[in-house]
Order: structure tokens, then sequence, then C-alpha cells
DNA sequence: ATGGGGGCCTGCCGGC
DNA sequence: TGCCGGCAGGCCCCCA
């Protein structure tokens, strides 16, 4: 799926259309994603005002006017597409649904939404805003790496004398928020750890090291408008670029590109997952 | 308690 | 050309 950056950068893409603006009809075109949506979503949704769009992890949560809160998530092959939004847009690619359109949202300022997720883990929801840091998908994510939430001391006290490989520990929502399997492989390169070590032996200047890697990586990459591999744009549908800067996810057998290392990229499974990384360079722990 | 594996879906790519 | 296995930016659930 899209990981933080992208997430972020289609929430970038999105504002212009939807904060502020009023949805004057959403059309849902199967009764669910991942779960049936809410019994009368479109309804509820239909004619309401965007107060607010943010992010939280990978999800994107438009705050509406009526008390409530819409939430987005792409799950692994999700797209939102923007068409109509300004007045010298001829493309109107989505005039008609396409394969795997689920969604439309029509705006009252002429955009139209669309949300498009062919393997359909992506999800739509519909909440009471005060409810939100109850509602389940949300409450157990742990600290936002960018901004001020995560501290490597918080860290470092929650990996000690735990045996979790930091691969896997670093793709828990619930340690750091909005991590996904690229940008984990790239922030353990970065800091120069092995996938498979375990948290509860790393030294705290090492969990210092890794924190600053995760917010450069993170940051970089939205700077570069996400990574498209297979099924992510950007909501105008221009692919992101940060994928070209890679330096070790699926990049197996490429030499490591460190200035000074001989290595080449390995790739690994751990829970069902590739890791990518370099064994000359990150050694273990 | 927590780490790993299976399942959810569709599409694409490589090998035979 | 077609079929089949493997793989994919995620996350929930169940089991040891």
């Amino acid at each position: 799926m899209p990981e933080l950056p992208e997430v972020e950068t289609i929430r970038r893409g999105l504002l212009p259309v939807m904060e502020g603006q009023v949805i004057s009809t959403l059309t849902l075109r199967r009764a669910g994603l991942r779960w049936p949506f809410p019994e009368g979503m479109a309804e509820q949704v239909s004619g309401a005002k965007v107060l607010l769009l943010r992010r939280r992890a990978k999800y994107i949560l438009a705050d509406l006017d009526r008390g409530t809160t819409l939430l987005f998530h792409m799950g692994m092959s999700g797209r939102i597409l923007i068409d109509g939004a300004a007045p010298d847009d001829r493309q109107h690619t989505r005039t008609t649904p396409q394969k795997h359109d689920h969604a439309i949202f029509d705006m009252d300022n002429g955009a139209r939404i669309t949300f498009n997720d062919a393997r359909r883990f992506g999800m739509l929801d519909l909440f009471a805003t005060e409810s939100a840091a109850q509602q389940s998908l949300l409450s157990t994510l742990g600290p936002e790496p960018l901004g001020n939430d995560l501290h490597a001391d918080w860290l470092i006290e929650r990996f000690a004398n735990r045996r979790s490989p930091i691969k896997t520990a670093l793709l828990d929502q619930r340690i750091i928020a909005g991590l996904g399997n690229i940008y984990v492989s790239e922030a353990l390169w970065r800091a120069k750890i092995h996938p498979e070590t375990a948290i509860g032996v790393l030294r705290p200047d090492q969990i210092e090291t890794l924190v600053r890697d995760i917010r450069a990586v993170l940051a970089e990459a939205i700077a570069a408008g996400g990574s498209s591999l297979r099924d992510y744009r950007q909501t105008d549908g221009e692919l992101g670029y940060f994928q070209h800067a890679f330096a070790v996810y699926d990049r197996a057998t490429s030499p490591c590109p460190r200035h000074g290392c001989t290595g080449q990229i390995v790739r690994l499974v751990q829970a069902g997952r590739s890791s990518y990384f370099c064994p000359t360079c990150q050694p273990r722990g």
C-alpha cells in the first residue's frame, strides 16, 4: 500500500478540492470493501462540508460539519484520483467509472474524487468525530514518526528485553504509526542495522540514529511525492519518484550504494514479508 | 503476551 | 498462447 509518504501526498493533493468544500454527492458502487460500508453512509456524507482533512498514520480523515468523520485507507492497491478540479482540466478521465472505482465524491466545486482499489483491502468508514480516538482502527496506533510525538527514549524503553526482530517491530503500527515494508528497509539500511536484530539488544545510540533516519527517509519521500511501484499514483495520476532513490528496497543483487561499501543487497523473508539489506554494512546486532 | 502464519482480493510477471 | 506459481506499499485474526 501507500505508506505514510504516499498517504500524505494523497492528502495534500486532496486539500484544494476537499478541505472547506462541500461534497454534493457520494456514490457507492458496491456495498463495502474490506467490510460493509456503514448503513446510510452515502446519504450522511452527501451535502456535508469538509472542515478539516488530516492524516493519522496511513489513514486520511475528513472531519465533516455534521459531527462525523470520514475515514479513508488505501490498503495495498487503493488510489484516489481527482478530475475536473481546475477550469482547464479537460482530461475528465473518470466521466464514466472504470473498473474497481468503488466510491465517487462529486464536489460542489466541480471536482470528482474517485476511490479505486483493485484488491479491495482498502477501507472507507464514517463515525462520530468525538469517538475517533476510540475508533478501533485508530485507538491502538503508536506515535507519528514526523512531528514531536516520537521520542527515542520511549522506543529504548519499549524495546528493552524484547526479542522481536527490528524489521517486524517497525512494521507494528502500535510502535510507530505509518511505516510500511519499503521505508522500514530503507531506514534500517541508513541506520546500518540488520533487519533480524532483536530489539532488546539495540544500543541507545543505535535507536537514536534509527529515529533520525526514519524521519529523514519519510521526509525525503514526501518531498518526492512518494514512491510508485505498481498501483500508487498521486491524485493527479502522476507517479511519485522516490522509488528512484531506494537504496535497498527491491534491489536484490545490486551493489550496496553506501560510499565505500562493497556489499551486495540481499532479500530476506521475515514474517512473510520481503526485507532488503546489505549484509556488509548492516551487521547483526 | 507476542510472534508468526494464514487469509482477504486482483493483477502482473516469469517460466514452462 | 495459456496456465500456474509467486509476488505485491496492509492489516485482522487465530494459534502456539
